[in-house]
DNA sequence: CTACGTGCAAAGCTTTTGCATGGAA
DNA sequence: TTCCATGCAAAAGCTTTGCACGTAG
């Protein structure tokens, strides 16, 4: 059957490719760890550790995922391919699905953080090669191009505001 | 005049170099800052802080420099331009000249940590392009090549030693 | 005399780990 | 019963920072 996540072109969901990758560890795919998937694939933007040990573990009373169990049903997610670091930001990994998206790399700018996407396989053919004649078997890539964005680059020209006119 | 080290294409020493940044910056070149950088350019090799601050903060009776000011330092080496972060290792972060020497990127072998450089004009003009594209001021990147090196990836055919017949 | 620098030690931060408890098979 | 898992708290480890003292100009 078909994948009903729209944008996504993978016919098995990430949660289901995490059980599989569990089963072959004998592992389980505990209600904690399920729900740090699901947390994840609500959306498809970058994130770190910190941000779901909020959502996750924050709430006293109902937790869903300590701390610990976050952290290390991330590194299992990225041994099941499902995700990968991107970047390094204030000192933290930058995560993002690495599973059902086409191949990209980030553009971040220094002044406000942002991260833009790009598809990336020129890049990755360039890099094919270059490992074909070094004999190096390239399991993967991590490629932070660093600068100033469109936006931060505006001169002064003060940040609008609602009124623009004098 | 001409430098005097052969394999850099340039004509201010590194020192020197770092001296006029300070300048800029109303800062001195003190003996402890001319150490470390003596010490990161007295050979073209990858490094980390630690490496560093074991060998010039570490004999008790002659310090060279602390700690704290290597670190300063390497702040100050990087906002210079005469070093850049390539990589991060051991939960250190890997640095290596980024002066005098031409444009490469890094094959990082997962197995053995080795380095292998390998120029990136190619990936460069490709960035250059897609940086233009989004109206980004690309400043630099950072590329890690993950991957099993030809050595390592060689099937278990003992390490060799002495005699390699039987 | 003023500003810049250094070393020391302590603090900061994210991420990892040890351990006792708890639950699935 | 036997593992696999979790949460808590403590540990780790690299890097940064506060502070008081020195010292170049």
């Amino acid at each position: 059957m078909v994948s009903q996540l729209g944008t996504m072109n993978v016919t098995v969901a990430p949660v289901d490719k995490f059980r599989e990758f569990l089963l072959t560890k004998k592992m389980r795919l505990t209600p904690e760890r399920e729900a740090v998937v699901t947390a994840i694939y609500s959306s498809h933007d970058h994130f770190d550790a910190d941000q779901w040990i909020d959502s996750l573990a924050g709430r006293k009373g109902s937790m869903l995922a300590s701390r610990s169990t976050v952290y290390r049903t991330l590194h299992l997610l990225q041994e099941a391919g499902l995700i990968r670091k991107v970047a390094r930001a204030n000192d933290r990994e930058v995560y993002e699905h690495d599973y059902g998206y086409p191949q990209h790399d980030h553009l971040i700018c220094k002044k406000c953080g942002d991260m833009i996407e790009f598809p990336n396989e020129m890049i990755s053919s360039v890099l094919e090669t270059v490992a074909k004649e070094h004999g190096f078997r390239m399991s993967g890539h991590r490629l932070e191009v660093e600068g100033i964005c469109a936006n931060c680059s505006r001169p002064p020209q003060r940040t609008h505001r609602k009124l623009d006119m004098i």
